[in-house]
DNA sequence: ACGCACCTACGAAGTTCTTCGTTGACTGTA
DNA sequence: TACAGTCAACGAAGAACTTCGTAGGTGCGT
């Protein structure tokens, strides 16, 4: 018996490591201190757990460490738009049978989006279907 | 006098849960054994990892349990509609800072679609535009 | 040299998730 | 009644995730 799970093959950051992705994302690389001061939201965390979250993370491959310096700078190993397209897809999979179409179904009616993004689709949209062929 | 306050919302189903409630939502109600002969396709798992996963769901109340027989039934709580909802909006504040569009424009880019399901995303554009107004 | 500030490394506690073995109860049949 | 099959309940192991305390190193100002 193995797993009711599929099984990935490059690891899926976890919910606070994407909280620290995002923050990498965002402002370039940076030390531990600098995300961790970026980080303080709703919820303040303590220095030792970014840092361990990014050593695990580094462990993993999900962000690269340059240690010349005593503090050690950290960035996003991928991309965030590989990251996010990782994470599509696997909910994909987990959740809607594969099928991309519901998922943007879905999103389009959770979430309120403006007639300039939904404009933005269309633009998307034509292009898959000129392009494509 | 707590009946005042908000309710609380039903907790997001796991990976393993999913799996077992797109059997439900696929075959309707049914008994462990049920579930368990449908999850035995890509991967197989224990009778009693499926019993055990449906007790928690049941305690959790993502699914409602039958048990006026020696058999119990189950049967997913919310709608594969809702729940879909729910993970997509947990999805976009966690990796697309709120972004609908965003996930959008992932998920046609992570997937093909076909000039079909295009077409069904354009109607749902158009509505959404004519209702907005 | 001393102390302070800052840094990393290590480990451990607590939680959640996944998995399954074992046990005892119930059911139908010979 | 005895037996074989089926079932729910329970506990527990192990992995993964989150959180943070403590220890020890490094560098700078006095």
């Amino acid at each position: 018996m193995e797993a009711l799970l599929p099984r990935q093959e490059l690891p899926r950051p976890t919910a606070g490591e994407l909280a620290i992705l995002r923050v990498l994302w965002e402002h370039g690389p940076g030390t531990v201190r600098d995300v961790w001061e970026r980080l303080k939201g709703p919820r303040p965390v303590g220095y030792t757990t970014v840092l361990k979250l990014l050593q695990i993370m580094a462990a993993k491959g999900l962000v690269a460490r340059d240690d010349r310096r005593q503090s050690h700078v950290y960035s996003a190993a991928r991309g965030e738009e590989q990251t996010q397209r990782a994470l599509v897809s696997d909910l994909l999979d987990r959740a809607f049978g594969g099928s991309a179409q519901k998922l943007v179904l879905r999103a389009l009616d959770s979430r309120k989006v403006s007639p300039q993004e939904l404009a933005e689709i269309r633009r998307v949209l034509d292009q898959l279907e000129g392009g494509v062929k």
